[in-house]
DNA sequence: TGTCAATTTGACAATAATGTCAATTTAAAA
DNA sequence: TTTTAAATTGACATTATTGTCAAATTGACA
């Protein structure tokens, strides 16, 4: 077997992890949390059963570092946005950035979908990065929100459809600012249009 | 006339399948879709496994009869809203309906919550009563919105995720209004907040 | 090259879930 | 009360899934 350039200077054992994280992302995304057996991550990774047991105890473990991984990989996608220092214009390229992301990669956009709702890491590094922007965006009066959890329930609600009509081939790839607009006149941001149609690096 | 065996065997069918229809409400609630198994439901149901298969060949095939039931009681309770003629008023009353409905009834709550995205019966019964009033709200318009799927992913995003967040306990029943009113205000509806905090049978 | 600790393998036993069906129970009609 | 078709039951065989582990393989390093 012939290592590629980017697992040189991984370990065998960090290259077999990540073949079946890396599978199970998929299987994930096919068949969502509960369905799949350990034997579906297994074959989609290659590997025999044993190997699975070497890296961890069930499959909620294995959802547990899917989940992390795919937080983690979200996490530095959108760390240069952390300096922005408009709340809504953070909310709005967020939102742009997991729909355009879903149609570009759908099994990625499937992976997010199904497991969002379930798998916790995921779950709350989404909403722990929407707490610094809804907290700063109610603090300046740019969001008119009664509630954080409101804010929440619109953003993530609105983003994960979105991301949803994307994946069944009923929106295209627009859907992105024409759902951050929304959700930004849902929050009370009054050139909603104006932000979410923003091209980077301008205004 | 004299009834029939096959008519004196009729009500006793429809009550142990009812029995099974509803017991599987519960478990798909707190289970989610893949995760049961038959004997889940028929010890729920407190009934024999051999029952199971006398009116179901499958899981799927009861999540089916599950999600339609869910769907023709919804369809139930909407009904008289049909004849509001303001397609904004009508779409606040929805989502007010279902957030506060799964307030009162978390176990509904749940299984809509967990069904609504992967039995399709409930989504296409959702996505279908909704078809008028975007349609109408759009062609009078009521709603500013440049898609009809638009219209689809807040309403319903924002429906889901504010029936979950008073299910976890993150709010209470009067989230359901608030709800409302940013679905609304998504939507570009002027009087938002008026129409979303309407008392019924006011004007 | 040879060594050897780490890793992988897949056969195996144990457990769980499925679908079947002959025997039993039910209850309305005769 | 007896009859009888429909409905129910749960033990059984079958199939699927799980977790284990001794043996085989790998590859870094001397």
């Amino acid at each position: 077997m012939v290592a590629s350039r980017a697992e040189i200077g991984r370990s065998r054992r960090e290259r077999t992890r990540a073949a079946l994280v890396e599978a199970a992302l998929r299987v994930f995304a096919r068949l969502g949390p509960d369905a799949p057996s350990i034997d579906d991550f297994t074959s989609e990774a290659g590997v025999a059963r044993g190997t699975f047991y070497n890296y961890f105890n069930s499959r909620d473990d294995l959802l547990l570092a899917v989940a992390t991984a795919a937080a983690e990989r979200i996490e530095a996608d959108l760390a240069w946005q952390r300096s922005l220092p408009d709340a809504a214009e953070r909310v709005s390229l967020h939102l742009r950035h997991y729909i355009r992301k879903a149609a570009a990669e759908p099994v990625w956009g499937w992976a997010v979908v199904r497991m969002a709702l379930v798998a916790a890491p995921l779950g709350t590094s989404m909403q722990e990065n929407l707490a610094q922007d809804v907290a700063d965006g109610r603090a300046t009066g740019r969001f008119a929100v009664s509630s954080a959890q409101l804010a929440y329930d619109i953003i993530l609600g609105a983003g994960m459809m979105g991301m949803r009509s994307v994946l069944q081939g009923e929106a295209d790839a627009a859907h992105a600012e024409v759902v951050a607009e929304a959700v930004l006149r849902a929050l009370g941001v009054a050139d909603a249009a104006e932000v979410a149609h923003r091209t980077l690096g301008a205004g």
